[in-house]
Parts: C-alpha cells; sequence; structure tokens
DNA sequence: TTATGTGCAAACTGTTTGCGCGAAG
DNA sequence: CTTCGCGCAAACAGTTTGCACATAA
C-alpha cells in the first residue's frame, strides 16, 4: 500500500470543470481564458492553493494577479468554488465537489483530507442540543497530521 | 431555562490574568503596562477580538498598534491566548482558559461557544483512522446558528 | 457590435520591523 | 544600571478597485 498521503482523489476533473462552466454560462458569465485555466487547475489538483499561488502559478500564463482574485471572488460566488482563511492571513481555494472535510496541521500548516462523514454525529447533536447547524463543508478540524506525529514514518515496519 | 446566548461565562478574570502573569514572569518576559491590559480585557471579555479591536480599544490608553501587535504574539506564544483566523483575514483574539469549542455562524458572522466535548468521539476516531489529532480548542465548526435558523425566536409566540 | 472581462498600477487593510528612548527588574 | 518593551513610521503581504483596451457572445 501507498499509504501515507493517497488522500485527495479527484472524481472526475473534466466533469467538474463543464459542470462549472454550465453554472457560470447560467449565470449569464463569459466563458474565459482565465476562468477555464482557473477551473482546470483547481479541478486537478485538489489541495488547497492560495490565490497567491494561483496566481504564480497563471502568472506564466499572461494572466494577471487581480483577474485572479476577481475570478476566484466570482467562482465563489457562483458555488464552484469554497474558500477559507489560512493561518497568517491568505485564502485558500479548491474546487466545490466531492464533499470532504479539512484538518489543518498546525506543525506543518498543512490542509489534509478527512472523511466527510466524520463528522455527521456531532452534526446531529449540535443541532438538537444547541440549535446550530453546522456544515462540515466549510469547517475546519485544526490539530497535528499523522505524519508531525510519527516524523519516522512508520513504527512497525 | 434561561435558553439563548448566555453562552461565555468566564470563569475567574482574576485569576486567569494572574495565572497567566505567572507564565510570563516563569518566562522571564516583563510585566508591562500594555501586557496588562491586553491581558485584562481578554480575560474580562470572553468574545474573539481582532488584532485591530484591540489596538484600538488599548489607543485610547496610548497603546500604540505595533505593540498590540507584538504583545498579542507573545501572549498566544507564552500560550495564555490564543487566535483563529477570521474570514476576511484579520485574526481572532481570545484568552486561553475554559475549554471550548467555536461555530461560526456564516450567516450573522458570529462566534458561539459550542460544548468542548462535542468532538470527543471525532477525536478518537481521527487519531486511530487517520492519525490526526484534533485540538477542538483550535478547531471551529461553521454553520447557521439558531437564531439565525430561528429569527423570530420562538414559534407559538 | 456591444457588453463584459482583463491588465495595469495604485489604493487599502492587516501585520511586521528597525530604531532610539523610556521603563521594568 | 542594564536589558527589554514601547512608540513611531515605514515596509510588507494579501487583496481590492478605477480605468481604458481587448475580447466573448
Amino acid at each position: 500500500m501507498t499509504g501515507r498521503h493517497e488522500a485527495h482523489h479527484v472524481d472526475d476533473p473534466v466533469g467538474v470543470v463543464s459542470q462549472a462552466l454550465a453554472t457560470l454560462r447560467n449565470r449569464g458569465e463569459r466563458v474565459t481564458r482565465a476562468r477555464l485555466r482557473l477551473l482546470h487547475i483547481l479541478a486537478e489538483r485538489h489541495d488547497h492553493l492560495t490565490a497567491e499561488e494561483l496566481a504564480s502559478l497563471l502568472h506564466g500564463e499572461g494572466i494577471h494577479r487581480a483577474t485572479v482574485y476577481r475570478t476566484l471572488e466570482l467562482l465563489v460566488g457562483a458555488g464552484t468554488v469554497t474558500h477559507r482563511q489560512l493561518p497568517g492571513g491568505a485564502t485558500a481555494y479548491h474546487i466545490a465537489t466531492s464533499n470532504h472535510l479539512h484538518g489543518h496541521c498546525v506543525s506543518c500548516g498543512g490542509v489534509v483530507a478527512l472523511p466527510v462523514d466524520t463528522l455527521d454525529p456531532v452534526v446531529e447533536r449540535l443541532r438538537v442540543g444547541q440549535g446550530f447547524e453546522v456544515d462540515p463543508n466549510r469547517s475546519s478540524l485544526v490539530g497535528t497530521c499523522r505524519d508531525c506525529r510519527d516524523p519516522v514514518g512508520g513504527g512497525p515496519g
């Protein structure tokens, strides 16, 4: 087994992008090179990419920082992309496909995917107990990831 | 039941501050007016206050922005204060007393206190299943609070 | 063609830093 | 007295915005 970080399996990049494009069309938005590229990158790399990371990736393709920010905002508004604040002040974005929960490692700063159903019992409990309706998709659990807890990598064998 | 938003009961502001001061002394840090004031404010107001809010509160007392940021950083380092990123990019701080979990309401933007043991089952499950050690104190659940789900406040009224 | 998106540069918010004086120890 | 913390102002990172030109529809 590959074990470690196999986490993010992308459901279907092409389908995801098409879906997103349909949404844009639906909202009367134009399909431009910048939007296409951004969507492709986000659909293929399931990690959390910061706006600045995306900007510098796209800079080489002649797409301007400001455009990246504006497009990201647009995509978030369209619901095809989600965002969250990273410790440090930057904003990270990822495609709004496959529901999963995120874990932020305080040690390495990384983001790991956690099973989306992890919070299910909590969701119910908080809804009935506190009247608070949790949205796992937007929530983050903060802690220490496996690699940082066990740097050597494998314990038994 | 008094119900609604009694949430944050402060454990003991004076004790909390004394404790924090002891920690500072212990670390060879000096006790200054800025640190004292910051600690007092954070101990008494259990909400999340942003650095800028704290800065403007203390500005009237002749304490400079930069000092607030530096002091906050120091207190976080000493473990007497915790921080988290707010949607929008700012950082919110609160005293590191009474463990509780936070819920961010996407509707009103507020922060509500949730029972700290809410995540207990999740913590265990993630530790054994994913190797991820969750720290509820630093984690946030995002969703919709009671008041925003039920604005009128009481159904048959 | 027409309306919208983009590049550019400058404004802005939130945060950090070098420097010299003042205060805690 | 000595060392550390503070005020100040300027630097910084990340993000937003007004304007004129390019481009999708």
